[in-house]
DNA sequence: TATAACTAACTCACTGGTTCGTACATTTGG
DNA sequence: CCAAATGTACGAACCAGTGAGTTAGTTATA
């Protein structure tokens, strides 16, 4: 995984474990979400790095392996951001509308990971299964999501049968699907949904329709 | 295309062009759903069928125009269905609920076309665009919703800046990422979305959701 | 009506290129 | 000098696509 304790890393090294699987990784990614499992070639990536097809199966043994290990990285750092975000002190419905525009935003600037995502999908989730790194990596958001409901439901301002799962996938759905299936939407309806002339737009809809939701009737 | 015409075809034919056509697209719909274009083989395809994969080559030409085929029935099929859906003799409000909640039932029930968009996307939409058979497909749906957002604003009960093609997008968003997402969903959130005790929940989460947002504040 | 001529539908066997993976030799850093 | 890291070259399986020939079914003709 890392060097071995008690080296310091010097700038200049022509052999450099770490950061040989590490670019392997990234043109991986790149790769993987463009063509997906079955049609991404381990020469391709292998010729997109400073490296070889050899190191690659030295490092990962398999092109299986590589892509769990892709999945792995972009789960985790997507996570960790979203583990960030800070709304505990708004109240409810301002919270829980800034939970969905930074979703939103995040969504939008990490349209590689809903590629890596959606692939993954099509494998009916064969490969993440294996994967226990990535098991309990949803858990935070349900809490955040979960106490703010609590808050709401307390102070009068929500009324909905809806958990923190239900309101997590709504937003998650509206956050994805613009991205997602916008090439298949673009097509049939002649609207590019992530041109930048509709984000704004989008987004305020988004944070209207999750407090609408909640407000209830 | 079809038989010859003039000819009456008789019920136990060895040979029947239109039948191995068909056949030959519903396997290769199924494989592809499955496996995605490049994971699926086309020798499998073949083996599924009771012809072989010299006929496919025959009738379709190339693995890409055999995919592009299954692409342009299944979207056809669906949209077909879509059109018949009757709610101009409802009120504004239970017309987008009730389209909103048909639209639940017909994605919930087509899970296979699901899949394909899915895969489309991943391809960016390279295949649906070089069809024109899918090109203005998406127009009977978006005029119900345009009338219906017509109707609601001059009765006074929507209050709303979303157009037809935000409405559909909001609905289509949360119908297909409950199908769509629902493995990587699953494994993170430890939820079956797509499993039979949520689906009234979440059907009518969906209605409401809308219902509540067109309302506005 | 019998059959010859014709064409659409179909089978079989094959190929050339691709692609994952590896054996083995070599180099580098500590 | 040793182990980790790297380069080269190759093999075996796979896979999209095809060349060439065959059979079923239809239509024209006697």
């Amino acid at each position: 995984m890392t060097s071995p304790s008690g080296t310091r890393p010097s700038a200049a090294r022509q052999r450099d474990a770490d950061r040989t699987r590490a670019e392997i990784l990234e043109v991986a990614q790149r790769v993987f979400a463009r063509d997906g499992y079955a049609g991404a070639r381990v020469d391709e990536i292998a010729d997109l790095t400073r490296t070889t097809k050899r190191m690659i199966y030295y490092y990962f043994g398999s092109k299986e392996q590589l892509y769990i290990a892709v999945l792995e990285k972009a789960y985790t750092e997507v996570r960790t951001v979203e583990r960030t975000v800070d709304v505990a002190h708004l109240a409810p419905t301002a919270a829980i509308r800034t939970l969905a525009e930074l979703t939103f935003d995040h969504h939008d600037a990490h349209r590689e990971f809903i590629k890596l995502v959606a692939i993954e999908n099509i494998h009916r989730g064969e490969h993440i299964r294996k994967s226990e790194v990535l098991a309990n990596l949803g858990t935070p958001v349900l809490d955040l999501i979960t106490r703010i409901l609590e808050a709401g439901r307390v102070s009068g301002e929500f009324d909905t049968e809806a958990d923190a799962i239900d309101v997590h996938m709504m937003i998650s759905a509206f956050c994805v699907f613009r991205v997602a299936n916008q090439h298949t939407f673009g097509a049939l309806f002649g609207r590019e949904m992530t041109a930048p002339q509709h984000r704004a737009k989008q987004r305020r809809m988004l944070g209207e329709m999750i407090v609408s939701y909640l407000r209830g009737s």
